[in-house]
DNA sequence: GTCTATACATAGATAGAC
DNA sequence: GTCTATCTATGTATAGAC
């Protein structure tokens, strides 16, 4: 079963979050699975791999909406941003916050990673970067963020409404 | 000189804010210091005193601002919650980013941490906790976050009151 | 594909001299 | 207050059997 690296991949999403990157040993994924050290090493040649395989498709979908980014409305951006986050939440969540995953990624994915929220923002802001359009942009990624780590789940119609309805006015007012 | 404890303060707060708390050794520390292990050791028993140590003002400082939280007004509340994630910029970073430092909290520290967004999100939201008020409190906070990282410096007044006003217009938009 | 066993480096932390 | 030297546990990673 090639079902074994996709569990591994579960479970090191999981402790990497609680725990960080950095925080989190090999020891830690396979005691959780009930494999062996070895067992894995069969299935990612270095721990930066999986964290490699975690990070791709999200960081490809968020690649994908930020080259798409100017021809969008601004509430579809927004919507667009939000409905990202959520589906990505996790790794959205590790790829923002853990120090020591951005010095683990590989020099390819790292810059654009941290090129993303600017780019996202200068989009938001209309081709410019202002402190208003870092707080639409905060009001959005951040505030859903802490609506699901709060509520444990994904923002309800109306949450995600009233969301998209904040930034917005963050934004234009 | 006891001016050696600030030293490794200051150096142990930039290397937990690049590698993150569980990223940074004890040997990192002390090479760039230039000391031995066995000195840092003289002056903290233990790594997680070192971040108990960094902590503890702006936490002070943080927990201040929530239990004046509700005599304020809406646009004094935002500029207070502004300038302390300014002025404690680094620390804030910490504690907010890095999973691995909630986890090396003391247990009376931790908490209080985690419930602190929770409170000043209340407070905004007069109480209750809306998606709204997670918006502005995300835009407050995040926006300032991500200026100051962005462009390496606090705020000018001009920006300040962007951001202000920006999240105040999503509060009551 | 998974195991046991192990290599080798580094982790946090301490002993004891100066 | 700082050092050298060292302890013990754990870290990533590999070898080789099954």
């Amino acid at each position: 079963m090639a079902d074994t690296r996709r569990r591994i991949l579960e479970v090191a999403l999981d402790l990497f979050g609680e725990r960080g990157y950095a925080g989190t040993s090999i020891a830690d994924i396979t005691a959780r699975l009930g494999i062996s050290k070895a067992a894995l090493y069969y299935h990612f040649g270095a721990k930066d791999e999986i964290l490699e395989a975690l990070v791709a498709a999200p960081l490809t979908r968020y690649r994908e909406l930020t080259r798409t980014a100017a021809e969008r409305s601004t509430p579809d951006l927004l919507a667009e941003i939000l409905d990202t986050t959520t589906e990505m939440y996790a790794v959205s969540r590790l790829l923002g916050d853990d120090p020591s995953v951005r010095r683990a990624m590989r020099a390819t994915a790292r810059p654009q990673s941290q090129a993303l929220n600017e780019e996202l923002t200068a989009a938001l802001g209309g081709g410019q970067i202002t402190p208003r359009a870092r707080a639409a942009y905060a009001a959005i990624k951040n505030g859903t963020l802490a609506h699901i780590e709060a509520t444990g789940g994904p923002p309800s119609p109306a949450a995600r409404a009233e969301l998209i309805a904040a930034a917005q006015a963050a934004l234009s007012a």
